[in-house]
DNA sequence: CGTGGGTGGAAAATCGTTTTGTGCAAAGGC
DNA sequence: GCCTTTGCACAAAACGATTTTCCACCCACG
């Protein structure tokens, strides 16, 4: 038994001389006591290496210092391929590292697909990451009655205060901005069909961006499911529409490589005859070669910030709005003629 | 309170008039009962959606329902560009979805220097992956007394049952073979610098073959810190020694961009004049272009025999030996000359 | 001298489940 | 007919903490 043997809240009262219940007041700050008697019992839980058992805390506090962490990969194997972005796994390590800092844990969610959610997450609060449209995911946790968070905004619910968000629209402008300084007036984006909101923020930015430098919109819907071969038939078709574009704006970071692969195909240089840049950064933008530039998400970042507000919600307090959390420019090779 | 109004095993009882002992040993198929009171009570719980608390039960029982993932990745933020593999992300994603079978949840665990783990792990078991030479993980699990499966073997303890291992030699031998059967005669191979078992099975294996088949040995050293510099300045060097090798079989996933970097530079093309394999397939191997031969661990069979081993070993079962999970050859474009 | 209020601490209730022990029939052996 | 076994179900005792309630004491005040 994994649990056997550690001292409990008893063995430190029997030691301090005094009763469990004012170890526990004594430990969580709680309840009237002498302010030596305080000191003297904590001195004793340390020198015991006194450590409340979370099972037993949680059964009488309701908390389990448990949250969970549902990221929006499907697990099937066909599209596992494609979908497994360090951004993701950076967000994972970030969270769990926010929230052990606090005592909690973060536990994984298996996808939806593989158990139907029956059974009830034992956690006090879920982390939910990419919300899409009608989001399985966030039905199972009303339904269970788990507060949760969301990184990127519902789009069902585009104002939803428990939202940690990044600025979709302005990094797709800034990165705009950042390729026609480069000198190109001909810009392309590669729009993912994707249900999620960061994918409609990314086309009305394009679309106002476009309108209000008196661009032409250049845009390829790409689906989701299978992003090598959409990736590349959509640049496929780009290219073959006549007028080339002189720099292509990646919406996702699962379309990198085969974006990559269709200019390789044709023959086309980046950055000497296109310039690229990616609205997510991540390996498969560092590692492609040239270095593609893209915006930094910060997943660090979101990971405090979801953090914090799933304290807060879990604590009762009033919500602040959504958190915007600023993406970084990297700009590389991909997208600089030197 | 995210437990609240909760069905109880109390409302069961009630709910099929009889006491809550009968119903907890109706459920779980324990105590002497009539066969059609069991079933009735059975019913009664699924019509009410009873679900039995976590933390109560594990209270009792001593078990907490949760497993730790132990990662080896690193999070400072220099280094941390290069460790997030989607190997690690598959694992991850398959390990929960093991364990979430059995209704185990699978929690993360930070890196090791983040916290220094003073905080008991609320886990029943852990599973360690990749772990090498005084792995402080290792350490931190025999203080706490929490059971743990390695994925990998343990350097100090390369026999340690209690163990999913790849057959890295094996793999390195396929990979040589389907090189040389290429027609590939001066083979080298980019070693990690790692002190996990895996890199010192690759160097053995790759001497052994050199020798039973007379072939020179090619091999250098790459420091794991800097993995794209250093497979770079490794690639390099190998290309100045004098006599061009005529395969590179690249020991580590990271090492994969610096590689394709270095190879680009002095104008050698994958497959024309130098075939490539890697020893670990993932996302950067698939997605290079050419899409580069590698050895899939398969992670997902990994997670499976780790969770099962990890039951065992919970259950007091005696260990069966490491267990071997078979990697699988994927060829692709760079091994082969069209 | 009795009472009121503030202090410091302990006793008891509680959380929901599992486990152990108890009770009460009906059946079976002498 | 009495005593033991067997089958079935329940009561009560854990599990280890938190939270609520309560008590004993001391001091001050009327």
């Amino acid at each position: 038994m994994a649990i056997a043997g550690r001292t409990t809240i008893r063995d430190v009262a029997a030691a301090a001389g005094v009763s469990p219940t004012t170890v526990s007041h004594a430990l969580n700050g709680k309840g009237r006591l002498d302010p030596r008697t305080r000191a003297r019992i904590q001195r004793t839980a340390e020198r015991l290496g006194y450590q409340a058992n979370r099972i037993a805390r949680g059964l009488r506090s309701g908390r389990y210092g448990v949250q969970a962490l549902w990221l929006p990969i499907e697990q099937d194997a066909a599209s596992s391929d494609a979908l497994m972005l360090d951004y993701y796994m950076r967000l994972a390590s970030a969270m769990t590292k926010a929230f052990f800092a606090r005592g909690d844990v973060v536990m994984l969610i298996p996808p939806v697909g593989s158990t139907g959610m029956l059974v009830p997450l034992p956690a006090d609060g879920a982390i939910v990451v990419d919300p899409y449209v009608d989001d399985p995911r966030l039905a199972a946790l009303r339904r269970l009655g788990v507060p949760s968070v969301t990184i990127e905004r519902n789009p069902i619910d585009p104002e939803d205060p428990w939202c940690v968000a990044s600025d979709t629209g302005h990094h797709i402008e800034t990165l705009l901005e950042h390729l026609a300084s480069e000198g190109a007036e001909r810009i392309a984006l590669l729009l993912p069909e994707s249900m999620g909101a960061w994918s409609r923020e990314e086309r009305d930015a394009y679309r106002t961006w476009s309108k209000e430098h008196g661009c032409e919109r250049l845009t390829r819907p790409v689906p989701m499911h299978d992003p090598f071969e959409g990736a590349r038939c959509a640049v496929r078709t780009l290219l073959r529409s006549g007028s080339l574009p002189e720099a292509i704006v990646i919406g996702a970071e699962r379309f990198v490589p085969g974006t990559m692969s269709a200019l390789a195909e044709v023959g086309l240089a980046v950055p000497d005859d296109v310039l690229v840049a990616v609205a997510v950064d991540g390996n498969l933008a560092r590692s492609s070669a040239p270095p593609l530039t893209a915006v930094d998400l910060q997943p660090e970042q979101q990971a405090l910030a979801a953090a914090e507000l799933l304290w807060n919600r879990l604590d009762g307090e009033e919500p602040r709005g959504p958190w915007t959390v600023p993406g970084i420019l990297r700009v590389r090779g991909s997208s600089h003629r030197p």
